[in-house]
DNA sequence: TGTACATCAGTGAACGCGCGTTCACTGATGTAC
DNA sequence: TGTACATCAGTGAACGCGCGTTCACTGATGTAC
């Protein structure tokens, strides 16, 4: 038995995986419209009806490369909060770092990520990643947050700031070597809250 | 003589005028991939072919979609701006909630906006268009700018984050009446510069 | 004012393309006995 | 260990679809005389 779903097969192996990472850098590649299923087929070296065996249709498909991207971003960020200092200044920064790197890594999915129109978004899978990635976030915010402008007040804030500002450096309208992030994040006013 | 290109036609009246408008609707009923040439066509009333006259091909339309989108955004703003009172303060948050406006009610459009890769980016229409938005902006920020993190360091911060706000309520992440944008922006550390 | 003509914004048919999906099939794998 | 069988991940052909673009054409408009 133990035909489960994230487990070798007979033929290919793990067409499942392979299929999801043939999807992450096609969009590296070509971008969103870059991204098909008969492209992602071709590329793990299969058929083009081979996916339908493993997804139930290109949404499938989709969400499955959207979940995988959320634990490779929760990864990053963590990994970028690892090696930082010790203090919630310097962990959230790290973070913050962390959300760019990824997001400028994969312009592409980032975006994809976002777009929750192309995806099954109820699918718990899916739900587990995306969630991980923002408690991630909410996590290095939780020392600045006092509870003024409401709960999420400082998460929405920091949310809001890296997203845009990645958004504008991968549309080409800001530039990091001339306004860096780091220039950016002191002018908020967190040392009013800071422990 | 006098056909210029905005004149008025002999059949249509103002088919290239017609298709913007058709396309601006299109994206607003089915985001970005209900916008194609033909159905901007048939929206119009029009054969499918009948664009050509008017457009050099899909991207020369969507570049012209989007500077006219510019300047919707760009009036958006003003009107928020010349609504409010006249210090720095209340005319930069006047400024920030046009953005949001717009954002709201062109959500396909705003995305499509800042996707250079669909667009003839060297149009000098758009480029007019997209540095005139671009100028209402940086202007409400100038009485905060002391120039420290660069010269565009508070543009950047509020582009930012206006964006990135914009962006996550969008995608239902953000619910604008649990964290409005308003209990956001004075978290910003404004107050230390403002004049 | 009338007529001949050039211009040009439309039409409708046709093109090739890549897409997601379906289908009957095949043949390798894993299991039961 | 060997054999019969069920399972299932692949194949390759075919489907209909909507897309952007091209083409020869038509007929209304505007202009020159």
């Amino acid at each position: 038995m133990t035909p489960t779903k994230s487990g070798k097969r007979h033929h290919h192996g793990n067409l499942r995986k392979a299929l999801i990472d043939a999807g992450i850098e096609l969009l590296s590649e070509g971008g969103i419209p870059g991204l098909t299923l008969r492209r992602c087929a071709a590329r793990t070296g299969v058929s083009h009806a081979a996916p339908a065996h493993h997804f139930k249709g290109l949404k499938d498909l989709l969400t499955a490369i959207v979940t995988e991207a959320f634990k490779i971003f929760t990864q990053t960020m963590i990994n970028e909060r690892e090696a930082a200092a010790n203090d919630p200044r310097s962990r959230l920064m790290a973070v913050c770092e962390g959300y760019l790197i990824f997001a400028r890594n994969y312009e592409a999915l980032a975006t994809l990520m976002f777009m929750p129109t192309d995806i099954i978004s109820d699918d718990p899978d899916y739900q587990a990643a995306s969630r991980a990635s923002y408690l991630v976030l909410a996590e290095a915010c939780a020392p600045f947050n006092s509870g003024r402008a409401g709960q999420r007040g400082i998460e929405v804030m920091i949310w809001s700031l890296v997203q845009g500002y990645s958004s504008l450096v991968r549309t080409g309208q800001v530039d990091t070597g001339e306004t860096p992030f780091a220039d950016i994040l002191p002018l908020l006013d967190l040392q009013k809250v800071e422990t």
